[in-house]
DNA sequence: TATGAATGAGTGTTCATTCAT
DNA sequence: AATGAATGAACACTCATTCAT
């Protein structure tokens, strides 16, 4: 009946109708969850725009919050893929961190809906998936920071700013990229990249190098 | 029904009774949108836990909306205010935008349930509202960037990244604070501040400094 | 805060800030308990609207109840005073009785308002004032069923259709006036009464005179 | 809180369990908003009443206004029907009106609290379900009209007062029917219908079969 | 004569979820 | 694998009225 497809735009993205159901529903909750917020989005709306009914998707999924769980599922399995291969590559750290630093952003700009979700709505968790999630978050952080102690062992980045302040650091501005960056703007996804790591980069490298 | 002793989270802290009704709320609100989210929080939680009746509180605030608002109203002035002083003070630029930066990372600190607030729930606005304080916000972030930009007249700050950048980079660090910062940890505000503060400051150098 | 002085239009006719405040409030109740309907009035718009305050409504009105009743009576006794008028005059009783029958159509149509607040919000009244204001209708209406018998008895009008129908039939019609009648139409008032006086008076006429 | 045993008025006519629930609400419905007024009647007391829950109902029907809306929309449609008889059959212009005029009144009679509700409560609908009745109800009356143009055509009746004007009398008078009829009191519905039908028509007569 | 803060019961409506089929 | 009628608790918000001043 009521047809909420309106709202923030973008171009009617109706879900491939040959696509498997549960992937249909994931692919309009990330998008319904990003455009108008996860509290904000009814099951009913939902089942519409992914054309199946509620009891289909009950069938696949436990409730309205394991929808949210497993969107959040499936960015997490993605980025923590990409990582790895930069924490395995070859060559000198400063280099390898600033790639994987460079990357992060670039795929984080390019799946803004996921990091929108993210820390947007994450606190609507039950806690134990909450606890799941940031677990897993925080093995992602955590080869990060291996990264940067690597780095500060081999004398190539200071080592009078924890890593682990530095990491935070980091993400805190990754995390912000969705509130800010507009895909249709001047800035390319690879060109923030560039930027954030030069940025991040630099404020590593060891203090007694400006003297 | 409506039960006038408050219910939960936190060192149970009624507030003062003495306190006049809108400020009562203010405050309430303020601790109870940042532990349970905007959302949910019930209006009537809110005024059991403030101790007054929904009238009363309809009699003040248009909405629930509007209490989310005013809540923004009272950060915003607050940090603006703040900076304005930095902004305004003598000293080499580099020193100035240092004591800016860890100034509202140890206020931020200081005040983590505005922030939280902020970032998790300012999606739920009505789009009006939304606009007035993306506004105000954009003013902090241009006055902030005005300090950076002079840094790069004067040869102090690297030109090769847009102060814009810089700017979008910093902040998002200082706001995903409240999603990971502990006051009982063994961090303290003022050292967190010193750390983004020396990172920020490296990051800006002029990378010709390096060679 | 909300004027919502607009709606169905008419010439914004603020009432004379100079009329005395339960007159002001009397008319301005008459205007928006036709426009939006009595439960759709707030006491806060009527108030508003009338620019005085709560406080000084209930130190006249004991209820909002009590408006609309204070508006039916009114209403009520203008319109029995000018009954009294046409019965007590000399002439035939079929040129009395259709003058007196165009006169309430004409009056009705000048003062619509009080017609639609009549028959849309009587049942809001509570018991006590609904039944004085059903006793002086009744009495109203016996005075008119007065002028018909006495014309049934005169031999001008048919008796075999009970004075209390054609009572009721022709007043069905005016009430209902205010459910179709334009002041902004093509037909005056005037006319209207003319009309609906001709075919109530022919409709009196004794059946014998067709034969 | 949600109240399964009815409660209130008439003969606590509980409405067939056996009835689906759409049925179900809508012959509550008529019952409670004819007693009581659509305003006075809370969703609540109607499926209390109607021996279902708030849930099912908003399953069925969009709104509490939707449901005065269906209620609309039953009485119009067996009134239309009932019209079209009368028109369609054989027989001189005069009695086929005459008969015509009975059955309204006496059906109007029939179905009192349906009417109650059509001219009390149809202020309460939303712009556009109103002017769907209005609609419906213009061509109720245009046909109505066009019988007395026949008459008029054909001689049988005057033709110094417009048809329109006959036609909204008339049916002025019906509508009033509900405000004073008792259906316990001694005239029959067909016995006003005869009386109301004769005096129409006698009204309609030309003047000239007076001399 | 008038104010306006405060009351508190009540409103229509939403919505995630269940379950017989 | 999927339906859709039904649930029931919760929700934000309204409003006529009171009362200390």
């Amino acid at each position: 009946m009521d047809d909420h497809t309106a709202g923030g735009g973008r171009a009617d993205t109706a879900p491939d109708r040959a696509l498997p159901v549960p992937d249909r529903l994931l692919s309009v909750a990330t998008r319904l969850f990003a455009e108008r917020g996860f509290e904000r989005t009814s099951v009913q709306e939902l089942v519409a725009a992914a054309g199946v009914t509620k009891g289909a998707m009950y069938h696949y999924f436990a409730s309205k919050d394991d929808l949210l769980y497993a969107v959040y599922q499936r960015v997490l399995a993605m980025q923590t893929e990409r990582l790895a291969g930069f924490a395995a590559a070859e060559g000198p750290i400063g280099e390898r961190l600033h790639a994987a630093a460079a990357d992060v952003v670039h795929t984080t700009v390019d799946n803004l809906d996921d990091t929108r979700i993210f820390f947007r709505s994450l606190h609507m968790l039950p806690e134990d998936k909450l606890a799941a999630v940031r677990k897993e978050r925080r093995a992602y952080h955590e080869r990060f920071r291996g990264m940067i102690e690597e780095g500060q062992r081999s004398g190539a980045f200071r080592t009078d700013v924890p890593a682990d302040i530095a990491v935070t650091q980091f993400f805190g501005a990754v995390h912000h990229l969705s509130t800010w960056y507009r895909p249709d703007g001047e800035l390319s996804g690879a060109a923030v990249g560039a930027y954030f790591a030069d940025l991040f980069l630099a404020g590593l490298r060891p203090p007694e190098t400006a003297g």
